[in-house]
DNA sequence: TCATATAGGGATAAGTTTTTCCCCTATTGC
DNA sequence: GCAATAGGGGAAAAACTTATCCCTATATGA
């Protein structure tokens, strides 16, 4: 596992909810559970862009951050489950925040972060 | 400069605000340009954790992003001054909603991601 | 004369995150 | 025996981000 060589910095507020929500699929996992999607292998569907891998580990941290339980069935094939915690709950309407205000100007975002990417050079498959 | 590798993927809201807004200064950048602090030095000096480098290049993305502007005056010793475009100004409230919510976690915040980081075996220097 | 302030950028190194590939468990069904 | 399913993890490579260092230019003040 990856081992930190410099310490974040927990000054402001801003600095915190950064170390629990930065990760690139961590606000996504936290939507999905708690639409209801639990399981590893029903969150990957819904995340098909994310390896397994990753996946994991972010489940893992949020654990560890106490935004999610999981809870694992002594069975074969193995069954877990990932539910929000009463702490994880209260972050949703901040997620639903964000997603509205990407709604609001979705138009506008998909212009500028494509404008951005292709003036850079990347072959952009232009979808229409 | 650097040229991705990989196309994001731009499917839902969630992608689209994680494109603007991801970026290890952002969020307070635009935080203090909406609190007046207008000029990269004072900027840097309310942000001195980072680099100055690094602020340079998010600022230009966020402008290349369309949510400030940049202003120069043609004098001696160059003086540049940022401002929230209307745009910019509609995420306001959606970094305070974050900020917020820190905020009213903060104690259990800083536990948490202490506990993570002095269970991972970093040197952290405990302060109180 | 020399340091400081101001804004910025190139090159490279270091740090961090994510992907890719492969392996493990145990059972059910063919 | 072999494949499929479900969950997981180690190792290494690739991708990406941030830090560090050094450079430009001019005016002011010590």
């Amino acid at each position: 596992m990856y081992e930190r060589k410099i310490i974040p910095n927990l000054n402001c507020g801003l600095d915190l909810i950064g170390e629990v929500l930065y990760g690139k699929w961590k606000i996504r996992l936290l939507w999905f559970i708690n639409e209801g999607y639990k399981r590893p292998s029903e969150l990957q569907r819904k995340i098909p862009d994310a390896s397994r891998r990753v996946l994991n580990i972010q489940l893992k941290e949020l654990e560890e951050h106490e935004l999610v339980t999981r809870k694992i069935y002594p069975v074969v094939p193995p069954k877990v489950e990932y539910s929000l915690t009463e702490f994880g709950k209260t972050l949703i309407p901040v997620i639903a925040a964000l997603g509205q205000w990407s709604d609001e100007h979705e138009t506008r975002l998909r212009n500028v972060i494509l404008k951005q990417i292709v003036g850079s050079d990347l072959d952009v498959p232009l979808i229409n």
